[in-house]
DNA sequence: TAATGCATGTAATCGGTTACATGATTCA
DNA sequence: TGAATCATGTAACCGATTACATGCATTA
């Protein structure tokens, strides 16, 4: 998805600055299957002004440079839904771990055990994160969204099937190769 | 990872063409974690050929443009060994299907149902091509080696998880969504 | 006869990252 | 005192996609 209809995204759950789009996407709801950074959130919302999707009202502050909070307009909203209507291509789990794991061969065992401890934790706590912010809707009492529910759902589920298999698979994995390196020398 | 490096992974395991290179990300043993177009690939390779990391062999043919055949030199293996001796970044599954499902809302249910249904596909069959290939691997006899046997069992569980998710929670969204639009009418 | 596979390449364009520029406040 | 948070923006650069250009052989 381009950066521009992700702030569409955004703008369209509520009013919000360039500064809070970002953090949507380090902490926020989106965090966990979308990235924008600031290069491409404020070029894209000036766009959305120029192109009448948004307005932009401005909050004096001391110090600092104005706040400014953009809201969409109708069309914007419009804009929104076309956007969510095209038919969206293929998910692919573009992953630079099983990129290295697959040469593992080529890497030094202890490098090895390093990299999948590393995604055994990096997975495992995007996982948890999910699920404590799951939990925290849950116990709200708030009125919970299918669509959200559905998402942050998945998110841990496939995080965590990431870890579980890495898990499991760490053992046989370095044997597997130090199995290899014998035979070969 | 960037088309060089991809490149440099692909040749490692064999003198290859440019058009070969494209089938490993499509079919081949990479095509369910990485991607890369034409052109990527063949400005890459020229690089590749510039930077002295491949040599090209040029196979004539018959009404065809000439068949390039790249091959590493030692100078691009150890390229390629430095590259996956970088630290990774972590990975994420950037989806356009959750972006789209976290907006269930805001769709027809019968297009949310057909979204679902489409992914369900799509992540099954992907999760079976894996597979697939896996046996295949098994009952031929070779050698098997185990960097890549973690790498494919991973694509066939995570893939596998994903469209399990979806097929047990394709009904209460739903249904989620249909009392939500009564109560809200 | 139309589409697909084989086979290589270029060029326009696009979208995004990274780094830079500025600067007050608050917390450790 | 140094780092992090809040807050907005620009510009250089890069990497990749898309479409284009060519053209034979095979298969449906």
């Amino acid at each position: 998805m381009d950066v521009k209809t992700l702030c569409l995204a955004v703008l369209f759950q509520g009013e919000a600055t360039g500064y809070e789009i970002k953090k949507a996407f380090e902490e926020g709801p989106f965090a966990h299957f979308q990235r924008a950074s600031f290069g491409s959130i404020y070029p894209a919302l000036s766009k959305l002004l120029a192109d009448g999707m948004a307005v932009a009202e401005a909050h004096e502050q001391d110090g600092r440079p104005d706040k400014k909070v953009y809201r969409l307009t109708q069309t914007g909203r419009a804009a929104f839904h076309r956007a969510i209507g095209q038919e969206p291509e293929h998910d692919q789990f573009r992953s630079d771990m099983l990129f290295l794991l697959y040469f593992a061969r080529e890497l030094p065992p202890d490098r090895v055990a390093a990299l999948i401890d590393r995604y055994i934790e990096s997975y495992s706590s995007q996982a948890d994160h999910i699920d404590s912010c799951r939990t925290e809707r849950l116990t709200s009492g708030a009125e919970i969204d299918p669509g959200r529910w559905l998402v942050s759902g998945f998110g841990v589920e496939v995080y965590r099937a990431a870890a579980d298999y890495l898990i499991r698979n760490r053992g046989p994995l370095l044997s597997g190769l130090s199995k290899h390196s014998q035979a070969a020398e």
